[in-house]
DNA sequence: AATGAATGAGGTTTCATTCAT
DNA sequence: TATGAATGAAACCTCATTCAT
């Protein structure tokens, strides 16, 4: 094999097996096996077990950061643009489906570990002041995260499936309109257990 | 201790351990060292780690799984019985919390490991069929995946709040009317498609 | 083997093992084949490798360190105990040969790597005492480091000799003899140097 | 930087490890690293690790070995030479302090490992013929190995020291005085234990 | 003259499991 | 009923060394 074709191979060995596995429950040998080298080699090329797993996914975490303020921005600016943003959002998760997978699910015993909660306390942020504004009243805190939850679940429940981008970016829309529904009967409920309580 | 009294012990801190670290990730040292029992008494009560696993669920997931039946069943039959079955869901999730987490999202690498899969399964037919008939058309069996995940996604992090049952059933209603809004907004959206399409 | 026979076959491995490459050099599995058991077997009996090291000293690090004050306070208060002190001390290092070399020579890399310097400090002090009463005012602390580090140096290398202790006890008198005979031309010296300089 | 920079810069930053670490626990990448340079290159310069070792101290043993006759011999010749003789090899020691060190303290795992022993075997001949000439009658040969062994630490240590050259030689003068009232009391001792034993 | 890549052996430690007592 | 002891495999990692380029 030439040049950095063994890292390459051994990146994208770890990267299966992180997916597999998690971080703590994967095996370098299996992914040394995979990759046709002894486990010495790894060391090589990174510092150790969490420095590869940090390498697979460092620049999508970093993009995946900005894109999260980026669009809370976006979405308290231009309410509207809510339905965009979802979109926006997928699309980059889509392009990254495996490194976002294993940013938010698979990361536990890495530096990354808090990365899912970190960006969705930002989510609830923007959550909360778009419910200020448009729901009903202050929110319960707990039922903000909840939503938030179940909406990132859907979404990385989507990158999970075998699907075509425009398959993501309907479904993804659809999630949308079922979201939107949610949130006006909700707030309209809220609104009427305000009045009576 | 009497015999039953070391087995219960051994059952709580495994459970614990199991929550913690996930069934593969956690360590009969640390269950045994916590039991103030030596390694092998392990194997006197449980035939191996998985065994001990089973015997902390299996009564739950037994349960579970017939509950789920019976609620498909009642929601079938009654369907604006669902925001009930909803609570009497989580009523029986909040009574056996620690078990409900293991079997959910903790099994990996025992044989649970594909029950929240089956569970869902079921769940996703029951939602067919009742989309089928109060919905629009047939519906994507993806969208349907989707919004079950999310639905049950919603649920288990309610049950990993530290809150009483009282406000694990309010925030359970509120999500039932937020789930209820977001299917007529979305069918709506659907027949709308359907006849333009 | 019968009770706790390997447990003691372990640590007699593991003191020769540490005594010839010392703590970092040593190796578990040279210490294990040894022993004629597995590496894991070790784990057993000890947290890790520095708690062998420790339960092999321990008992000693403790006692030479009150046996190191008392002899400190009784020099001070009965000056001509100096040689008395000295043979005391060499008995106790003779009785505890093994365990007193890894503490002072060989214990880099384990939480007793400054045991030797504390004792030492300990010495010095006394030392610096006893020179200030005897000696010629005020001591340059680096000749008393040095007189302090040949001294004790002296007494190790008894330790590592083939000698029985009437041999250690009778060289010690001899190397006491010496150090006394050093100590008053060397203060002589000083005072001289001192009136002069 | 040219090829002779490479090795030199190589040369020192195994002397600090060498120093930090003794031969065996030093560690060729940290070398390599610290030099700014791969691990394979020293296999350029240098036929294996004992071979770094070799050529940084070779000529510092050779000059040594060499020096420690010349000052047998001239301490046998003329007698009153002895603290000439101390201060010329303590100079010697203090210009070449880190290979010096390296070869008496750090050496053990190369072929250097006896070198300081055959350089004490010299001394304590020397020093025998000195004692059966000046001391009294035939001495024990496990004093002199422990008054040399005594010598030699206090001069290492002052090495070890931070120094001028200035305060070495001061601190050997007096170590000196040490010895030889101590050497002079001791022998008026063992006059006295003969005559009487 | 030196790199970049890789090996294979060895390091300490943890694991679930076994079994005589 | 449970211990105390031990195994053997596997975990991550570091090592000095090699070698094609």
């Amino acid at each position: 094999m030439s040049e950095q074709d063994v890292r390459k191979h051994l990146l994208e060995c770890a990267k299966q097996e992180f997916l597999a596995h998690g971080f703590q429950g994967a095996s370098l040998r299996r992914i040394c096996a995979g990759a046709g080298v002894t486990t010495g080699a790894v060391y090589f090329f990174f510092q150790n077990k969490e420095d590869m797993f940090a390498q697979i996914v460092a620049n999508t975490a970093a993009e995946l950061t900005n894109l999260g303020q980026a669009l809370s921005m976006a979405e308290l600016e231009e309410p509207d643009s809510g339905p965009d943003c979802d979109l926006r959002l997928m699309e980059f998760l889509y392009r990254h489906r495996d490194e976002a997978l294993l940013l938010l699910e698979r990361s536990q015993g890495t530096r990354y570990a808090g990365f899912a909660e970190e960006l969705y306390a930002q989510m609830r942020w923007a959550f909360t002041l778009f419910f200020q504004r448009y729901g009903a009243g202050e929110p319960d805190p707990e039922l903000i995260r909840i939503l938030v939850e179940m909406r990132m679940k859907g979404n990385l429940e989507l990158l999970k499936g075998d699907y075509t981008m425009e398959q993501v970016l309907e479904l993804t829309r659809l999630t949308g309109v079922y979201a939107d529904g949610g949130f006006r009967r909700l707030t309209a409920e809220l609104r009427k257990s305000n009045s009576e309580g």
